[in-house]
This record gives C-alpha cells, structure tokens and sequence, in this order.
DNA sequence: CTGTTAGCGCCTTCAG
DNA sequence: CTGAAGGCGCTAACAG
C-alpha cells in the first residue's frame, strides 16, 4: 500500500493526499475527508524513509551508553531521553557491548543519515573514533571528554571533587588511602588521581604508586579485588572507589573484616539509598549532565551557539 | 556527497559506484580501487535511507521496555542485544516515559518500515496497541502477555512460582500475608495473584481484599507505602512484593520496625546482591528471556514456525 | 483548492 | 565488465 494506491482509490492526485498526511490545511474538507476515509479502510502509513528522501529531518537522535548495569547511565538518559522529547525528538539508544570498537556498527546510523546527532555517554567511544566523527558530525560526549580536542565538555569539576572527598578522609584521620578507578586512562579518573594528590601532598600523607588500583571488569567480582588488595596492604585505612556500583559491592565484602576501613565514592545514584549504611560520596548531577548533553547537541545541530565549558555543580554528601 | 559525485570523480557511472560499495565482485581490481580511493578521499557514505527505498532489509530491531531504571529490564535488554547483535541485527532500545500512550511515537519506526520488529517489554504498551501491531507487523511481547489475543508467549509459571513461596511464607509460621502488586491488571500480578489465593486455600490461611494491594508509581516511596500498611494492618507478618527494586526499599523501611516481618519476593536480579539481607526470591531467567524473544521475533520475520507457549523455568532462591 | 512533474540517493535490470 | 535508464514512495514547486 502506497501513496499511489491511496491516490487512485480516492480518486484524487497524489499530490492531495500528500497534503492531507501532512495536514496542509488547503485541502477541501469534502476532498481531505474522502482520502482520510481510504487511508483509514486500507490501514496505509506513510514510510518514514521515504518522507526522509525529500531532505526532511529524521528528528531521532543517537544515544550510545557503555552498560545498562550501571545506574549511572539510567539516569543520565533519563535526562536525556526526557529533555529530547520535549523538544520533538526521539531516542535511540545503543549499548556498547563491552568492546568499544564495535560501535562502528552504529556510528553507520550517523554516517548513513538516519539520526541528526549522537551524544556519547562517558567513555563509550574512542578517541580516534570521536575525533573523526566530530568532524563531520553532529556529536557530543558527556561526563567525559577527551584531551587536545576541540568538543564541549559536560562535566563536573572532578579534580576539586576528588580533592575534596580526600581531604574528608584525612580529616578523620586516615592515613593510607587507596583510590580504585576504572582500566583505561579517562579525563575523570585523571582528574580524580590529581585531586587526590594535592590533598595528600597538602597534608604530608604518603602514599605509593599501590595507592592507585585499577579495578578489574568483572564487576560482580569487584569485592574479591578489594580484599585481595586490603590482604596485601593490611595498613589500608580508606578506600576512594571510583563509581557507587562498585562500592557497594566493595562495602559487602568489607564488613567480613572488622578493620577500620572507610569507603567514600563518586556518582551518589539511589544505588546508595538501598543498602543500609551510609556512604560518604560526591554526588553527580547525572540527570542535569542529560539535560545539559541535549542542550549543547541540539543548538550545535541548529547552527547556534553553544557554552564550550560546562562544569555542573556536585555535592558532597556526608554519610555520617 | 552522494553516489553522482563519486561517479563523475572516479570517471566511471554511478552503477560501477554502487557495485564497488555493495562489493560487487565483477567489477574490475582497477576500476575498483580507482573508486574506492575517491570514497576515501572524499569521506564518502552512502545514505542508508536510500538504499533502504529499494525494498532492502535494515536489520534493525525496536525495543521497548517500561523503565530505564528497574534492574530487571538490563538484564533482559541484555540477553536482547546480545542475541541480536549475534544475528545481525541492530536494536534500538526506547523507554516508555511514564505514559503507556506516548509508545505511539516509537510505534512509527515500525509503522514506518525503519524496523523490521519490536519486542515490547514486559508492559510497555497497552492491548489495544499491539493488538493493532499485532495484524501488520512483526512484534513481540515478553515476560507478561495480553489475554484472548493470538500471541506468543515468553514468560515463567507465574502462578506457580507465587503458589510455591506463598507455602513458603506459610511453613514458616505465617498467618498474614500481603502481596503488593504493581498497578494495573498484568498477566503476572494476576497470575500471580492465583497462586497466592490457591496456597492460602490449602492451607486454610485467612485473607480479605486489604491482603492483595496496588503499590503506588513512586518507587522510592514505596518504602513509605508499605510502613502505612503495617500500621493499619498490625497482624501482618509477612510480605509478597512483585519486584526486587521495591522490596529492597520496602526492606530498607521496615527495618525500623522489630516486628518479625518477612519479605519475599520476584526477580531475583543483582539488586538483591549488594544488601545485606538475604530475601528468599523466585529468581526469573530474564537473560533468557530476552533470548528467546529475540528468537521468536526472528522467526516471524523469516516466515519460520516457533514455539508459541515458552515457559521458562524460575528458581526458588531461599534466603536463609 | 488540486494536479503535473521533477527529483531525493541509491539499486537493479537490461543492453552492450 | 560497464553504462543507461527506470523506479523505490514521497514531497515540493509550479501551474492551473
């Protein structure tokens, strides 16, 4: 069933019905009535790709997270997701499965036209990719972002939030701190070593290169690596985890040893709120950091300016 | 940039062109490589909304699932994308934002041809909807299924799994039993509903309509939802909640309280790792979930036969 | 208010 | 092995 058919059925040109599933209002409400009773007894439905052939926008926008798992990426395309549709857009999301290369299968979505932008969501994208992309593209990447780069950054200040957090572990007295971020060099977790750093130089806290622990991908096991860690540095008297995800799995297994270990983490997801202790973290705008993606991506789509630098806010939430 | 240039460029017709992209074998090295080099140099990407207008497949699969946030959904999204991306196929994943009406909007990827299939998951659409989809397209639904309508079914014994951990609740001791169920009349909650009357019945265990209650949209109040129902209801000693995502926060709530309270509930998803508690739980096979309604929709699509009634088997996870 | 016509970018016969 | 030509389903001038 095509315009054709709906054409000849109702007795007018395709033009006519063209006009009436677009609502042009210059069509006889006698002739308009007759084509929508044929449309309606036939069950036709125009095909979008073909509406698109005439250099019409798509209005679908690519949305690419690292994992579902996490609820990080939840609530980031919660932001995302809601603020798209309120502006007449819908969303595709893709997850990358665990190899960051085979992302290519849907950057063909943007090479191919089929969405106007794509936003990727923390380190779910490679450099060399991003950057080939960012040339002819419209794209954006939030949360992290890329060094010698020309992108907009959509972020919060993580060497001043690492900073922070450490210096409330040394105020209660901590003195061997050990920060677990994830594999792989991103701004966020470089960021965060900095910040820890000048806390421990500021306050003469020593501290070695087994001070900075990536964390393994198995997440689920994530709790394993920590004790093995808390086994062969025994003096350990805090831990810095890099994401609530795995410090609440990291928590679990740390209450079978009854030393005084603190755990303080970045993100501050309702992850927190359904275990029962309180973890001391930096809680991340991660909705607004949605919000803000969306802005930046559709007025660089639209031809108008955008802020370069977008540094939100975070909090500290004391789990005292 | 479109296939002309390329042509006029390499010198050759835009047939040559097309048959180097498709990988055409007879065409000649040199003419080929000649093209290719001119793609290259102009970053060329053939438009894939056009090359869909000539009745070509697009591989792409829609996936619809009710919340981004329920762990229940990744895992099922999980199995879905794997299997797809295992066969070929790309998916996009939509959220229904809180009203079941707005899916409409995705329904026109369908409608529209950009997808060759949707999985709805779990109630993510309303009966009438996919009734209608149901006759045109190639749809399917998992985990819960609409009565009276010719459709496949990718789900647990709903009724039998809530019929074995109400006995449970029972050999325990219990006298007062609640099930709070999520709103609406889904397959589950009904079916589940079933196996809880039936359990109760055999074993002579008292109930009234205040036993079987609606839990309230807001999930993070749940916790509140069920303290106000201990409080009118003092005898309760026990609780059947439909999803790990509420008991956690329902859990986290009656801490509070001393009394001896139990929580079982459904899922069985990670969420129930990272408290303390053990919850005893009918733990579903979402992965596997996700799987088979990949393979169902598949073979839709192919025009091949598949099982129409899969009733994957649960586990009975006993948390002491 | 309506119809005719020319594409959108690509693929696919059909000739050569 | 290659090119010319028609068409996929729809929209957008341009006439009338």
């Amino acid at each position: 069933m095509n315009i054709k058919e709906i054409a000849q059925r109702s007795g007018v040109s395709v033009a006519t019905v063209s006009r009436v599933i677009n609502n042009n209002p210059k069509v006889k409400l006698e002739t308009r009535n007759k084509v929508l009773s044929v449309i309606n007894e036939t069950n036709y439905y125009p095909q979008f790709i073909a509406q698109n052939m005439r250099g019409r926008k798509t209005n679908m926008i690519l949305v690419v997270i690292p994992d579902i798992i996490n609820p990080v990426f939840n609530v980031m395309i919660d932001g995302i997701v809601q603020t798209l549709n309120l502006k007449g857009y819908k969303t595709i999301i893709t997850v990358r499965e665990g190899n960051l290369a085979t992302i290519s299968t849907y950057t063909d979505l943007l090479k191919g036209r089929q969405v106007e932008g794509a936003i990727f969501v923390s380190s779910s994208i490679k450099k060399e990719l991003f950057i080939e992309l960012n040339q002819s593209y419209n794209v954006v990447m939030c949360s992290e972002y890329f060094d010698d780069v020309d992108m907009p950054i959509i972020t919060i200040n993580n060497e001043q939030a690492a900073y922070e957090i450490t210096k409330y572990l040394i105020r209660l007295g901590k003195k061997n701190i050990a920060y677990f971020s994830a594999k792989g060099e991103s701004s966020s977790s470089k960021n965060r070593k900095k910040g820890i750093i000048k806390a421990l130089d500021e306050f003469n806290i020593n501290y070695t290169p087994n001070s900075f622990q990536k964390s393994n991908s198995k997440k689920f096991d994530f709790g394993n690596q920590v004790i093995d860690h808390i086994i062969k540095y025994p003096d350990t008297d805090a831990l810095i985890i890099n994401s609530d995800f795995q410090a609440v799995y990291a928590l679990k297994a740390l209450k079978k040893f009854k030393r005084n270990i603190d755990i303080v983490s970045f993100d501050g997801t309702y992850f927190l709120d359904i275990i029962d202790d309180n973890i001391t973290c930096i809680k991340q705008p991660f909705f607004e950091i949605g919000t803000k993606a969306v802005e930046v991506l559709l007025n660089k789509i639209e031809g108008k300016s955008y802020e370069k630098n977008n540094i939100l806010a975070y909090k500290l939430i004391n789990g005292i």
